[in-house]
DNA sequence: CTGAAAGCGCTTACAG
DNA sequence: CTGAAAGCGCTTACAG
């Protein structure tokens, strides 16, 4: 490993003069043209890299940025990490990836070792499963001046910076859809309660059936463990099993909507014709889907990159004002799988 | 921020004494149980956490391993990138990710600063686009002595770690099947066949069609510019429209497949009755599909945890012998998009 | 049992 | 125009 000592030494200058001139500070330094092309052209000779971490220690900061996430097994997540990094790194930055699991113990640890780590920022879509690391990374955010932009989840009440979707308005807009086609009977596959941004779509669909006067039948809830294909599969099989009746189906994510498709036409029913259903997330495969799916688009990747650039703004304290709380407009996509209620014998 | 030396004040030590007792190495070196537990107390009382770039620069290792892949967009490398996070964050590693979007650019750019940074170790699915940065790693990895473990894609005839699937075998036995069912006219949608993994599955194709006597038909090749939904989408409605004839459909993987198929359904035609069809990959949704897709498994857990431990192993010194060259084993997935072909007729 | 000191590779006043 | 020196927060011989 070469080191800027080195250079100095082949150029019989110093490593402060080395050090100027490479970082590009040679003529504000008023280093001599002569010396200046000396140093780069050794550094280049020497195949010189500089050393980030050492320079990290005494600039106190790294360019690095640590994006904690539960997983990556949605393809909703992916899309918005892939998005993250492509705007970190076009600014210069690095991102540090870290699942947590959706677990508390697994996100405390790793926003630990981010901080040792010195990150620059921290883009968060927070796990909500029991304890929560919210006022422990607010605490760190005031101590160690670490800002921090929450994506795709955001605490209640919160007077930090987030990128979310407005999910209530979202759920909202899809049951509302389902009940202008004549639906009455509209069964809802929720995800953990627990989890606000999926609390949220909840609501959207209970606001929904109430403002038309629907009754909010709890026979034709489930809440599905987690958001996974499988799950969306199961919950409809013993939907269907107990006999319960309806004719529309709204779901928590487009995963657990092709699950749930799939148990719907095992049963022998067709879509939209027997069951309307509606997704969210709006991933890239539903168009593409036999019957193209009916979704909830939540601009992700919008939500991605404004992420990152609202956290790299406070980072460069471009931003350093009131809090940036982007709430994104979900957009209900038409597709397919929905039809207008005909028949009421279902 | 805290330091040792803060700590080494209030307890009227040393800076040397703390570091030994923080590191666990109290005992070994014989400091009193007393002084021990005074410094471990006020660690806890200050909430002190450690400096890990400090402790890098002098130690050399940081604990953190770059991810190189091209993208996020293709369902199969997130889960591949997930395992490898998993595995290393087990392993007390971090990683940092960097997307390169198969350009030598972009790769190179990345190469170079995760070595700034002082990784212990990279894993990649290089860009094969054009130039290589092939050389460029090997030298880094002879002079700076950091490991290198090539995933999913890997270099011709190298010495190098990696881990990938036989790509040429699971094509092979891909269209083995279609053959075996009766199918004389297999169309083949590849990649670009400048990516090694995709050549590959090509010649597995080609393979199995000259052992059966099958001629080999340039007309039901398309090579598409990206392994895309879309693309899979466009090339068969333009094989279809140029009037081809084919009763079965290998893709270069799932996702092609369900663009292609979509395609054919446009098309009036139904899977498997009228065309047969094979993806590669297994993502997890095509079981879930209307027509399960029949598909080669290529066990990308396996793929991303194993190359996660490779090196890791190496950048402990717990392998240092020969090259660790694993060859997956693909898994024919047989479901529901293939028939045998009766009609000879289409 | 404990501490002083060198050193990791940089940056940054400061002095001349 | 250029260089000596301190310092970033650690680890690690080494001395006593």
């Amino acid at each position: 490993m070469i080191t800027l000592e080195d250079i100095a030494d082949k150029t019989t200058t110093s490593v402060s003069v080395v050090s100027d001139v490479l970082r590009g500070k040679g003529s504000e330094k008023r280093i001599s043209q002569i010396t200046q092309n000396r140093i780069l052209e050794t550094a280049r000779e020497l195949n010189y890299r500089p050393n980030r971490v050492a320079r990290s220690l005494v600039i106190k900061r790294t360019k690095t940025i640590g994006v904690l996430v539960p997983d990556m097994e949605t393809q909703f997540l992916p899309e918005v990490v892939g998005d993250i990094e492509n705007t970190a790194r076009e600014r210069g930055y690095h991102v540090i990836l870290c699942l947590t699991e959706d677990k508390f113990e697994e996100e405390k640890a790793c926003i630990d070792t981010l901080v040792e780590r010195m990150v620059d920022g921290i883009i968060i879509s927070h796990a909500e499963n029991g304890d929560s690391n919210i006022k422990y990374l607010m605490e760190l955010k005031e101590r160690r001046k670490i800002p921090v932009v929450f994506v795709n989840r955001s605490p209640a009440e919160t007077e930090e910076d987030f990128v979310i979707v407005d999910n209530m308005l979202g759920a909202y807009e899809a049951v509302n859809y389902l009940i202008k086609l004549g639906h009455k009977n509209i069964a809802y596959l929720s995800g953990p309660t627990r989890i606000s941004t999926l609390q949220k779509r909840f609501t959207g669909y209970k606001k929904a059936l109430e403002e038309h006067g629907l009754k909010y039948d709890e026979r034709l809830i489930m809440e599905l463990p987690d958001v996974k294909m499988e799950s969306g599969y199961q919950s409809v099989k013993q939907l269907l099993e107990e006999g319960h009746t309806f004719t529309a189906l709204f779901t928590v994510n487009d995963v657990v909507a092709i699950g749930a498709s799939k148990a719907i036409r095992d049963a022998g029913l067709r879509i939209p014709e027997d069951v309307s259903i509606v997704g969210f997330d709006d991933i890239k495969i539903v168009s593409f889907l036999e019957v193209p799916l009916t979704t909830v688009n939540q601009q992700q990747h919008t939500m991605g990159s404004d992420a990152a650039n609202i956290l790299i703004d406070r980072i460069e304290k471009k931003i350093t004002d009131e809090p940036q709380q982007i709430v994104l407009k979900p957009q209900l996509v038409i597709r397919k799988s929905c039809a207008a209620l005909k028949y009421n014998t279902m």
